[in-house]
DNA sequence: TTACCAACCTAACGACCGTTAGGTTTCACG
DNA sequence: CGTGAAACCTAACGGTCGTTAGGTTGGTAA
């Protein structure tokens, strides 16, 4: 199992599997769009995502994902050394790539209040955008433990969890928040802004459900309280 | 399928099963405990719970439940109809209990602040009681979608979502809360109770987590804010 | 004594699971 | 042209799953 390593780690498959690094496969060409027409991998990652987010990890298999990107079993176990990988694959880059936006645009922003309203409408963003992500993490983080699994989601949530936790931390540095337990603060204000985005996500989710509006009104409630 | 009905629905092996009530069957002795001396169906159910709390329905096979029950396969079939029959009895006797409960005290208090830190309390102390229950409601509330069992939760939790609401409409009437959206107050509310209760559930639980001032931080928070 | 039924059992059934051994095709490069 | 590797394929492997057909037992009622 080796060490802890950023890197993807499938591929080579015949080789002497002890590496840890192994160089990443990437498409021939630079392809946009999912359709039929993109790369096998991108769409045995796209046709994964949108399986998994609709029935979960472990009650999709494999070969409901080859079916649906019309390939064959091997074919998946070419680009992946297992289900769990696949899994890991893309909720590391679809993570990743709005996690690392996220973080950017907040540094430039001054003011707890407005840091918050930001971080809640950015999320509302990306989640109807795309709902399979949010669907799909919150499902798999949520549900039950998976192994192998459980212990990746907790390493990508908790990066996100100490960002916010630094928020209200600089809250009440700057007096805008009152003195309390950061990281009590850090998870009640996660709790109402994931689960409404949880609910949008299981539902048939309504165009206009995540608003700003919304977003707004947890804001204004987690600091203003509704008494 | 038939209708949405109150009752089990179990038993009546070869007879008819058009039926819709079917009589349910109780033990013949009052036994107290679950240990290796109780009923056989009450020691099926306990087991369940556990296993199903622990792994999650669907990672749950009858296989395990009636290793640890020591029984066999037919056993389990005897006592309930398939493994979604088991759960849901499990669940909405547990379930049932300890809403009737509260429900009933919250109706002898006055005041709304009153009624939410009461509401949080008991819900804390039922979970501290015994975790297997919110573990394996929250468990498969949240986690992916399984059909049969879905909407027999969302029956389930919508009652005390209901619950929350009426609370939300009364405290807005005598002027305890500000006016807003009785739903969303709920929701958020809801939020702020449920999840560090799922939090206490998927650790390893720690005696002092869900403590009677992490209930009352909760409803100041809601109520005054944080900011 | 006999008949019956609740309460269990042994032993399988068929379906599906993740995974892989061992090909074949295509094509860039020498 | 020949070689080799990337990108796929057919066809299975062993295992687990939920469920059940068809017993056996032991006590109770006629």
């Amino acid at each position: 199992m080796a060490q802890i390593r950023g890197a993807r780690g499938s591929r080579a498959k015949a080789s002497v599997r002890s590496a840890t690094k192994s160089k990443t496969r990437e498409p021939r060409v630079a392809t946009a769009s999912v359709e039929g027409s993109s790369s096998t991998e991108a769409r045995l990652l796209d046709c994964a995502l949108t399986i998994f987010a609709e029935k979960g990890y472990s009650a999709t298999s494999v070969r409901q994902i080859i079916d649906a990107a019309g390939v064959t079993q091997p074919t998946l176990y070419y680009y992946c050394d297992d289900k769990a990988d696949l899994f890991k694959r893309l909720v590391r880059q679809k993570y990743e790539e709005s996690h690392q936006q996220l973080d950017s645009v907040l540094q430039q922003i001054d003011g707890c209040e407005e840091r918050l309203r930001t971080l809640v409408r950015r999320s509302f963003e990306y989640c109807v955008a795309d709902p399979r992500i949010p669907r799909l993490m919150f499902q798999t983080y949520f549900g039950p433990p998976i192994e192998g699994i459980a212990e990746f989601l907790d390493e990508l949530t908790a990066t996100r969890f100490a960002l916010v936790t630094r928020l209200m931390r600089d809250g009440m540095k700057s007096g805008e928040l009152k003195r309390a337990d950061p990281e009590f603060l850090a998870l009640s204000f996660c709790n109402l802004m994931d689960q409404p985005i949880n609910l949008f996500a299981r539902m048939s989710h309504p165009k206009r459900y995540l608003t700003s509006k919304l977003a707004d009104a947890i804001v204004e409630l987690f600091l203003r309280g509704g008494g």
